[in-house]
DNA sequence: CCCACAACTTGACACTGACAAGATTGCCCG
DNA sequence: CGGGCAATCTTGTCAGTGTCAAGTTGTGGG
């Protein structure tokens, strides 16, 4: 009632009524608040009362596009995933596909910490199981693309070697873990000496 | 069925009642109902309610101990890092104080979530804030004690590598991400071949 | 044109965290 | 020994939440 048109005002032709019952967007709307408020406060201070009120909806609104609290959350680690992947596939090597991956996990914070929260998640959800399939593809190619010189080491043990780094440096580095000893350096590149530890062939 | 302990007879107390008015030690039943429900369901299951309720005292006690969920997790996040500086403590070497670092992640699995769970913790409380202090100091120390073979690296990046490589394996792992690729292997052999492949100098 | 379906609303229920005020008890001090 | 005091626990209450059920409104395809 306080939010009568706040300024949600994004892609609609007539607007003139202030509440015109359909909403156009409201899935969209729900998620990029929820996003909101998980960057900000994380995902226990997420409120499907409190995403309808910001989107201007009934309290019930948001259950009709994501059965329930559990099916947003799956929703946006879909949707993370499914970004993931994207940005992987782009990379050149085995180190840009770590930067990219931690250049993820700061540009989409929300995002990140839900894909790797199990429980918040409706695991057996088909798309995020495809979406998180197709990130794993993504990252296993990028693996195997790597100039092989350490025949030595298992590629697969290299993969986790290689996940874990990223994922570790990136988790830190959202939990405000690393500030003081990155200081003001570029996180990415801290990044890439690290995967210079990690693989150095020549 | 609850009340089955109050309201009983005056009796001197002294050593007939196991359980009266008094809990005895409630705080700790508490916490480690909590830990169980966190290890179980995650910290987003965690209900004040229903931790009082196994512990069979009313609904409102818990609060007296913690004083509201915050405060009940960040004694947990403290505690955590308690155990995690005394393990850390008694490592040999660096690539020991990994495995661990694993290790804790895997047998303290309630604790190790909330401890990097910024948003559910009391960022200023002082026990929290002095655990995580002693944790990180245990962390520094093992890695300047590390063999110092490899001179060209700043000590501070190979802490911070060889902190994110332990944490993204840890987190990994418990999320259930390296099922497949880890297998039956101990998970703690592998990371030691992670490790070994982070710092090879000779 | 109309009607079946999608989008949204209203209402209700059980549950939760948090607060206030009272009850009970261990125990310290006189 | 005993009285009071503070810690511990209870009862009661309130606002807020998720979720279900049933009704209302708009819209697009036959």
């Amino acid at each position: 009632m306080r939010t009568l048109l706040t300024m949600t005002e994004k892609t609609d032709g007539a607007t003139k009524t202030p509440r015109p019952y359909h909403h156009g967007d409201l899935r969209r709307a729900i998620l990029t608040a929820a996003l909101d408020v998980i960057a900000a406060d994380g995902p226990f201070a997420l409120s499907l009362r409190d995403l309808a009120r910001r989107a201007g909806v009934s309290h019930a609104a948001p259950a009709h596009h994501f059965k329930d609290r559990t099916g947003l959350l799956t929703a946006i680690a879909a949707e993370g995933f499914g970004l993931l992947a994207q940005t992987i596939r782009d990379a050149a090597d085995l180190k840009d596909a770590g930067v990219r991956y931690v250049r993820f996990a700061r540009e989409h914070p929300a995002h990140f910490q839900v894909m790797f929260a199990p429980d918040l998640l409706r695991a057996d959800d088909l798309e995020l199981t495809t979406a998180r399939a197709l990130a794993g593809d993504a990252l296993r190619e990028a693996v195997t693309a790597v100039n092989p010189e350490n025949r030595g080491t298992d590629a697969r043990l290299a993969g986790i070697a290689a996940w874990s780094l990223a994922h570790g440096f990136a988790t830190l580095l959202l939990g405000r873990n690393l500030d003081d000893p990155v200081g003001d350096r570029d996180p990415e590149e801290v990044f890439r000496t690290l995967a210079t530890m990690l693989f150095r062939s020549a």
